[in-house]
DNA sequence: TTGAAAGCGCTAACAC
DNA sequence: GTGTTAGCGCTTTCAA
C-alpha cells in the first residue's frame, strides 16, 4: 500500500494525493475527503523511511537514556512513567518515541550519540532527561538547531522549553517539616551534584535551614546513586559520626528504605529515635515500615507537558519558549516524628 | 555527507563504495580498506530512510510495551534491565532499539501496531515480553516471517527461538522449601494466568505439593498484577480466610513487600507466624524488613540472550531454533520459616 | 485545483 | 573489480 496505489485506486495522481494529506490547502475540499477516508479505509501509511528523505521529518522523538554507573540499568522505575506519559502525548500525533542508551560515561560518546541521530535524521527532535548543571547536550541541540525539551533545567545561558518538578520547593518542606518536629541537626542523603536536580534539592534544604537561623553542616550532606544500597550505606556512615544527625531527608523513596534498613540495623527506632523522609511517594514508600513520609509530585503529568512542550516546537507553532514547574505535595506518614529531648 | 560526496571524495563510483562498506566480496581488498577508513574519518553514516527504501532494513529491532492494566508504567525496574541488556548487544552490532508502548487493552489494536511497524519497514525484528499462552503476536510474526525473539514462551505450535528463566523450576524450589519448613497450607500470589510465566509458576507450585503428597487448594491460589498494593490486598484476602495459608510466596519481590505490610497489619510476625518468599532478588528486597527470602535470577543475562538470537536470525545465520532457560538460585533470607506447632 | 516530473540517498541488477 | 543505472515512496516545485 503506498502512495502510487492509493493514488490509483482513486483515480487520482499522487501529488494531489499527497498534499490531500498533508493538509496543504491548495486541494478541494471534497477531494481531501474522499482521499482522507479511502487512505484510512485502505489503513495506508506512508513509509516513514521515503518520507525521511525528502522532508527530513522522521516523526520521531528520541530519548538518549544514560546508563547508570552501576550499569545494567535501563531505566528504573521512575523513568518508566514519565517515558510511558511522554510515548502517550506523542504516539496520538502520530510521532513514536526512539528509545536508546548510552552507555560510556564519557560525556563525549554521549554527544557523539545525539549527533549521529541528528545527522541520520532518525529523529526530529530531543527529550533530554537528567539534565545537568553544565549540559552539553543542551548547548548542542541548541546550537544545531534541534527542537528540544529537557526535563529538569540547565544553568546553561541558553533559553529553552523545559518540564521541572519543584525541587527546591519539595526539599524546603521537608525540611521545614523536620525543623518544626525540633530536629537541629538534619542529614541530606542527596543525589549526585552533577545533576540540577540535586543543587536545587540542596538549595532548598540550605534556605529552610537558614531561615530557621542554622548553618548548613557539610558532613551531613552526602551523595549516593538513588538505590536502596547507597541509602543504607550513607546512613550508616552518617550514623557514625560523633555527632550524628537526628533527621535524615533522602532523595528518592529508595535511598529511604535503604536508610530505614540501616537505621534499624543500628537499634534505633524510625519515627521515634530518627526522622526519615522520603521523595516521590512510590508504591513502596506506602508499605515499608514504617510507612515513609515523603513527597508526592505526579511524574506522568510532568510527561505529558514534556511531550506537549516538544509537539509545539515540531510544529514550529510556538516560538516563545515555555515551561512548567511542577507544584508539589508533602504526604505525611510514620516514618518522621519529634526530636526525642535528649537529642 | 552522503555517499555520493563519500564516492566523489575517493574518486570511486558510488555503487563500489555501497559495496565496500557493505561487506560484499567483490571490492579488491585495497578499495574496501581505503573506503572504510575514509568513511569512519568523514564520519559518514547511511541515511536509514534511504537505506530502509531499498532494502527494506532498518537496523532497528522494535519492542512493543504493553502498558500496565494501571496504565501510566512504561515499563517497570525490571523490564529496565532487560531491555538495558538488549540494547547493549544490538548497539555493538549497529542496531538501535525501538521501543514503543501500547495504550489500548485491545489484542487486535496491539498486533495492528505490530503490523504497522512491519508495513512500514521500521524494524527488521522484534522482541516480544510478557509472553502469553496463546500469543497472537508470535502468530502474526511468524505468518509474516518476521524475525523474532520472545522473553518467555508461548504455548502455540510456532517454533520460534526464546529466553525464558526457569520460572517452573524457580515456584517448585520455593515451595519445596516452605514444604521441608513444615508448611501444609502454603499459598501462592501469582501475577495474571494470561501470561505463561504465571501458568508455569503455578506449575512448579503445585508439581512440589504433588509430590509432597498435598493436593492444590484453589482458594489460596490468587492472582494480582505484580505491585506492592495488589500483594498487599491478596494477602488481606487470604489472611481472612477461614483456614488461612501459614506460607505465602509471591510472584515478584515488589507483591512479597505488599505481603508483609499486609501480615504487619495484622499482627503477625514475618518469617516467624507466617513465612514468606519473594520472586526476583529486588535491591528492595534485601532492605526490607525482614530481609526477604527470594528466587535470585539475572535479568540482563536473559537481556544479552535475546539480543544474541535475535542478530543470529538477523543474520540468518543459524536457521536452527535456538532457546535458552535461564537457572534460578535460592536465596535464603529471614522472611520466611518453620510451620509453628500450632499452625 | 490538479498533474507531471525531479529528485532525496541508497542498493542491486546489469554491463563492462 | 568497478561503473552505470533503475528505482524504492515520498514531497515539492513547476506547468497546466
Amino acid at each position: 500500500m503506498s502512495i502510487q496505489t492509493l493514488a490509483q485506486d482513486l483515480g487520482l495522481s499522487i501529488s494531489t494525493v499527497s498534499r490531500a494529506l498533508n493538509g496543504y490547502s491548495d486541494v478541494a475540499a471534497q477531494t481531501r475527503e474522499r482521499v482522507v477516508q479511502r487512505a484510512a479505509e485502505l489503513g495506508y501509511r506512508p513509509h516513514p523511511g521515503a518520507r525521511s528523505m525528502k522532508s527530513s521529518k522522521s516523526n520521531a522523538v528520541g530519548v538518549i537514556l544514560p546508563m547508570d554507573e552501576r550499569g545494567g540499568q535501563f531505566i528504573n522505575a521512575f523513568y518508566s512513567s514519565l517515558l510511558g506519559a511522554i510515548a502517550g502525548v506523542l504516539d496520538a500525533r502520530g510521532y513514536t518515541l526512539l528509545v536508546t542508551t548510552h552507555f560510556s560515561p564519557s560525556v563525549h560518546d554521549e554527544v557523539t550519540r545525539y549527533e549521529h541521530l541528528i545527522h541520520s535524521r532518525s529523529v526530529d527532535g530531543f527529550v533530554i532527561v537528567r539534565t545537568l548543571l553544565k549540559d552539553p547536550r543542551v548547548q548542542l541541540l541548541h546550537d544545531r538547531g534541534v527542537p528540544f525539551v529537557t526535563y529538569g533545567r540547565s544553568e546553561l545561558n541558553i533559553e529553552h522549553p523545559w518540564v521541572d518538578t519543584d525541587n527546591e520547593r519539595a526539599f524546603e518542606l521537608a525540611t521545614q517539616r523536620q525543623l518544626r518536629q525540633g530536629h537541629q541537626r538534619i542529614g541530606l542523603l542527596n543525589g549526585p551534584s552533577k545533576y540540577t536536580f540535586a543543587k536545587l534539592r540542596r538549595d532548598g534544604y540550605e534556605r529552610a535551614l537558614r531561615n530557621a537561623g542554622l548553618t548548613p553542616t557539610p558532613a551531613w550532606i552526602v551523595e549516593g546513586d538513588l538505590t536502596e544500597s547507597s541509602g543504607y550505606t550513607l546512613t550508616s556512615q552518617l550514623l557514625g559520626l560523633p555527632e550524628r544527625p537526628t533527621a535524615l531527608i533522602c532523595a528518592n523513596d529508595a535511598m529511604a528504605i535503604g536508610a530505614i534498613a540501616s537505621c534499624r540495623q543500628h537499634g534505633l527506632q524510625v519515627g521515634k529515635d530518627i526522622s526519615i523522609m522520603g521523595y516521590g511517594n512510590s508504591d513502596a514508600s506506602r508499605y515499608c515500615d514504617p510507612p515513609l513520609s515523603t513527597i508526592e509530585h505526579k511524574v506522568s503529568d510532568n510527561g505529558r507537558h514534556l511531550g506537549q512542550l516538544l509537539l509545539a516546537q515540531l510544529d514550529q507553532l510556538s516560538t516563545p519558549t515555555l515551561s512548567y514547574l511542577e507544584p508539589v505535595d508533602l504526604i505525611a506518614r510514620q516514618s518522621d516524628g519529634p526530636a526525642q529531648a535528649s537529642g
